[in-house]
This record gives C-alpha cells, sequence and structure tokens, in this order.
DNA sequence: CGAGCCACTCTTACGAGTGGCTCGGTGCCGTAAT
C-alpha cells in the first residue's frame, strides 16, 4: 500500500477524516519520509490531524511541546474523545500522583501522545525518559512563540533545538496560523530544522472587513470605541493594551446594558476560566482582553475584532484578528489608531539587557573549563533561571559559548567577558532595531491609503494583484489599481548600499518596503531611490 | 513615551494648572507560607 493510502486509510479508522487537504497530507508524507516541516496554516484547517496521524503509523511515541497548559487538556480531552491511541500530558498543574502514571504508561510504551511545556523538557531527568522512548515524532504546537517568546519571555523555547538533538532528531514538525517571513527564519533556526518543508497556506481571510479609525485623543477614542461595540449585536473580542484598560472598558460596555467581561493574565485563574467559558456559550458577548487570551479559542461566530489601541506587530496583529469569522461569515476587524500608542508599545517590546548578569554568567562559565549545567549557574548566582536561560541564550547567538542541552562550556578562543559584555549588547541592539521597524510596520499598516489587505498579505509574502475591494480604503476607492512598480516586485532579492541583503515586501506608489536581514523593515521612497540608486535588485 | 494620580500653588473658581512620580504584556515552574 503507498504512503498516501496508508494515510488515508489510518485518518479514516481512527478518526473518521474521508479526506486530508493537500497541504495536510504533503506534511505528512515528509514525516513519514523522515524530513523536518514548518506548516503554516489557519486555525481550524486540521493542523493537529499532521502529527496525529503519521504518529500512528510510526513506532513510538509522539512528543507535542504546547505552550499552554490549557492547550495540552484540550489536545489530549479530544484525542480521548476521539478514540484515538493513549494520549497524556505532563504539566505543574496536575498531582505528582498523575503525573507518575502517565510516566508509566509512557515508559511501558502505552502512550502515543505526549504534551509537554518546553519548560519540562529543560529538565534532565524528563529528557532522558523521553530519549529512552524513542519518539518517533517532535512536534511544535504554536510554534511562532519560539520567536514570539523565545527570545526574552520563555527563554526555555530556545533550548528546543538541543532537546530535538538530544532525542536524535527525530523528525520535527513546527505548526502555526501565523508566521511572517522572519518568524519563519527564526523557527526554522531556533529548533534547528534540517531541510525543512515549509508548507504555507494563503493568509486572506476574505470574509473580513478590515478597517481603520484614527483617533487624537484618548478620551474620544474610548467614547467612539463604547458606542461603535454597544451597537452590534453579534459576539466580539476588544483588544485592549493594558490590564487597567480591559477592566475598565468591560465596566464602560456593561453600564451600556452590554454583557462584557474583562480577561487578563492578573485575574484569578477561575474567573479567566468563567469569562472563557461564558464567551464560548454565548452568555458573555463581549470580551476585553489583553494579548492573553486567544490561543485555543476556536469561536467560529467571533463577528468582530476591534483594537483599542495599536499593538506591536502585524504579526500580533493579524494572530488577534484571525479569531474573527472562523464560520466564514463577515466579520468586522477595527483598528482604533493613535500615532502615541506606539510609546507603550516600545515600552513593552523594549529589552532591558542586565549586562551586569552577561557578565556573571560568563565569567562563571569561563571558570569552569569542563563547562557547567545551566541548572549550576542558577544556583550559584542566585539570578532567576528564566535570566540565567536568556543571558546563556544570548551568549550563545553571538558565539561565546556552546551549550548543549543543559550544559554550557566557554567556546575556545572566544573573547573574555568583559568583550563578551559588548558582543551580547550588540545583539540584543540589533534584535531590538528589529522589534523596533516591526513596530514601524504597524504604524505603516495604520497610515496607508492603500488596500489594507494588500498590505497585510505582503508582510506575510503573498501577493494580491488586485485591490480586495473589502477594506475601508478600497471601500473609499484610495487603493492603487496597480499593485506597484515593476523594478522591485514583491519577494524579490535587493542589495542597499548601507544596509545590506533584504527582500521587497511591499510596495505602493511611491514608495517600497524591504525587510533587511540586518536592520529589519525599512521604507524607502521610490523617487529617491530612482536618483540615489542605492537599492539593486540582486 | 504618555497616562493617571497626587500634592502643591496660586488665587478671585461649588477650582485650575503644574511638577513629580509611577506604571505599563504574554506562562511555565517550584517553593514558601497558610
Amino acid at each position: 500500500m503507498s504512503a498516501d493510502d496508508q494515510l488515508l486509510r489510518t485518518a479514516e479508522e481512527v478518526f473518521g477524516w474521508t479526506t486530508l487537504h493537500e497541504e495536510q497530507e504533503l506534511a505528512m508524507r515528509h514525516l513519514l519520509d523522515g524530513r523536518d516541516a514548518l506548516v503554516v496554516m489557519p486555525t481550524g484547517a486540521g493542523k493537529s490531524a499532521i502529527y496525529q496521524v503519521p504518529a500512528i503509523l510510526l513506532d513510538g511515541p509522539a512528543v507535542v511541546v504546547s505552550p499552554l497548559i490549557a492547550l495540552q487538556r484540550d489536545q489530549v480531552a479530544s484525542l480521548r474523545a476521539a478514540g484515538a491511541p493513549a494520549a497524556a500530558a505532563v504539566n505543574s498543574a496536575q498531582t505528582a500522583e498523575v503525573t507518575e502514571q502517565a510516566w508509566q504508561e509512557f515508559t511501558e510504551g502505552g502512550t502515543k501522545y505526549l504534551f509537554l511545556s518546553p519548560e519540562q523538557l529543560a529538565d534532565a531527568g524528563t529528557l532522558e525518559r523521553l530519549r529512552e522512548a524513542k519518539p518517533s515524532l517532535f512536534v511544535v504546537d504554536e510554534a511562532h512563540c519560539v520567536s514570539a517568546w523565545g527570545h526574552d519571555f520563555r527563554p526555555d523555547y530556545l533550548r528546543l533545538r538541543h532537546v530535538i538533538e538530544r532525542l536524535d532528531h527525530p523528525p520535527v514538525l513546527a505548526l502555526t496560523a501565523t508566521a511572517s517571513g522572519p518568524v519563519r527564519a527564526d523557527v526554522v533556526e531556533h529548533l534547528g530544522l534540517r531541510d525543512a518543508a515549509v508548507i504555507v497556506a494563503g493568509f486572506d481571510r476574505p470574509n473580513l472587513h478590515l478597517a481603520v479609525r484614527f483617533c487624537t485623543d484618548d478620551d474620544q477614542r474610548r467614547r467612539t470605541v463604547v458606542d461603535w461595540a454597544a451597537d452590534r449585536t453579534g459576539h466580539g473580542l476588544l483588544y485592549v493594551p493594558t490590564r487597567k484598560d480591559a477592566e475598565r472598558y468591560a465596566d464602560d460596555l456593561a453600564a451600556r446594558g452590554v454583557a462584557a467581561a474583562a480577561f487578563h493574565a492578573g485575574m484569578k485563574a477561575a474567573d479567566r476560566k468563567r469569562v472563557q467559558d461564558g464567551f464560548m456559550r454565548g452568555d458573555v458577548r463581549v470580551v476585553a482582553a489583553t494579548s492573553a487570551f486567544g490561543m485555543g479559542i476556536d469561536k467560529p461566530d467571533v463577528r468582530f475584532v476591534v483594537h483599542t489601541a495599536t499593538p506591536g506587530s502585524l504579526d500580533a496583529y493579524y494572530q488577534e484578528i484571525g479569531r474573527a469569522g472562523r464560520d466564514g461569515e463577515p466579520a468586522d476587524v477595527v483598528l482604533f489608531h493613535r500615532p502615541e500608542d506606539q510609546s507603550l508599545q516600545r515600552f513593552l517590546t523594549g529589552r532591558t539587557l542586565d549586562r551586569e548578569c552577561v557578565r556573571e554568567v560568563a565569567t562563571a562559565v569561563r571558570r569552569r573549563r569542563s563547562g557547567v549545567a545551566i541548572t549550576d549557574l542558577v544556583r550559584r548566582l542566585d539570578r532567576s533561571r528564566r535570566k540565567v536561560t536568556a543571558v546563556v541564550n544570548l551568549l550563545e547567538s553571538v558565539e561565546v559559548v556552546h551549550t548543549g542541552h543543559d550544559h554550557v562550556r566557554y567556546a575556545e578562543g572566544a573573547p573574555p567577558p568583559a568583550k563578551a559584555v559588548a558582543a551580547v549588547t550588540e545583539e540584543a541592539e540589533r534584535q531590538e532595531n528589529r522589534d523596533r521597524s516591526r513596530l514601524e510596520v504597524m504604524h505603516q499598516y495604520a497610515d496607508t491609503r492603500d488596500c489594507r489587505r494588500r498590505f497585510l498579505i505582503g508582510y506575510f509574502g503573498q501577493e494580491l494583484d488586485q485591490p480586495c475591494g473589502h477594506c475601508d480604503n478600497c471601500d473609499e476607492g484610495l487603493s492603487d489599481e496597480d499593485s506597484g512598480s515593476s523594478e522591485y516586485p514583491p519577494n524579490s532579492p535587493v542589495r542597499h548600499e548601507q544596509w545590506g541583503r533584504g527582500v521587497v515586501v511591499h510596495h505602493e506608489a511611491d514608495r517600497v518596503m524591504v525587510l533587511f536581514d540586518d536592520v529589519g523593515y525599512k521604507t524607502l521612497s521610490l523617487t529617491a531611490l530612482r536618483e540615489n540608486g542605492v537599492l539593486t535588485p540582486v
């Protein structure tokens, strides 16, 4: 029987799926062939199936990395409900007894799917248990987290490549719904994917109407947003920048008779669950939430997603608006924009590098010639695990240290700690510049007079040759019919005298946006380019 | 960087304006205190 037939038969016999999409089948075949894959597909399009089916055909368990315990629970529950082979999770939210039982079944070979967080995988004992089971697949779900969180917030995401190597690099599958070019490259690099098949479904969501309302004054914006949401009838999300705003908007809407609730990470777990369940059931009509709300929420009939302030990147924005209109019915996506929003995002995305900590870690590692475990560094330096791990990652990125899973060694010939600090500072600055350039692109989206969908899709590396006809700028007849200059077509490689190598992302009538390897996104005037010739096609 | 709060000043007000200060997002995990 051919691999395709086997996949189809398993999909039907075990899960009851009679067909598979082209992308699903393609990715599954790659895994069966022993190759790595990065798959970017919208939520609800069947990403999980891509590992669920091949795992059954392969010997050994599939290890699935999932960022939230709630997601692990959902996945285990849905596999159990489907009557699939045994699934289990290992995390700190369950009793030691449950975890021990999960491990026992796993080591006896009874578990097909094991769900864990990246932090669990940082533990050497846990990793050895996995290694003994010889996993057949290593899956990273919500893989954009590698790029979005790995560099500072959850540094264990950047340690996953060492986990994968320690497991003798089984076929790796990275799954996400949102990843622009640089994010995809970041995921491939930091997971150490080899010869990966990159499968990207379309980013366009034609049923979403995109609009931006420019606001000058904060109070005026508050009133406009509340009026707008109160006049609606369907279910919707209000994304707000701060916890305080979540409470305030929920209160203001409630005062207008709207069944609204706040959601943010500062709330008690029970309250969060109550709000989420209420929204899923439909008795909470509007949730005013920070970015904490959304992962794992798959409610089909969300009729609007409103942002009460401009977020930090188009990546984050696309992720959040992607929760609207999953049933394919029309939905409204509105950004209430103020230029001042940039300052808060600058603060939030600004990385505060603790140079003293970098120096301490570098010095401590250098002193131990045979190397040292991250766990030991944490104990000796009396610093948080998160911070030490993030610093080790940075030192590794500038090649001052070499690392294995939990083992760090000063690189031979690497500069002394003082110079290492300088190198790390430079690297941190480069990262910050790239973040800042993404923030600028987000604001350009808000400011553009061209088709918003074309801008958005272009950012994710796809072209829309016609204006979409379904955004505020198209409604007003502002969008350019012509999709731009032929000198710099989208996705074409270019070189800039000062900024080096880059690729064209998007262009409007008079300007072109380029993503440079080193400095991030830059927007250049076509008129100026024609005069000075600093940007040349490669 | 900017919003919001407080204390303080100046004064013709059932207050207004200003200077200084603080705060601002995302989740694992393990440990300490009840």
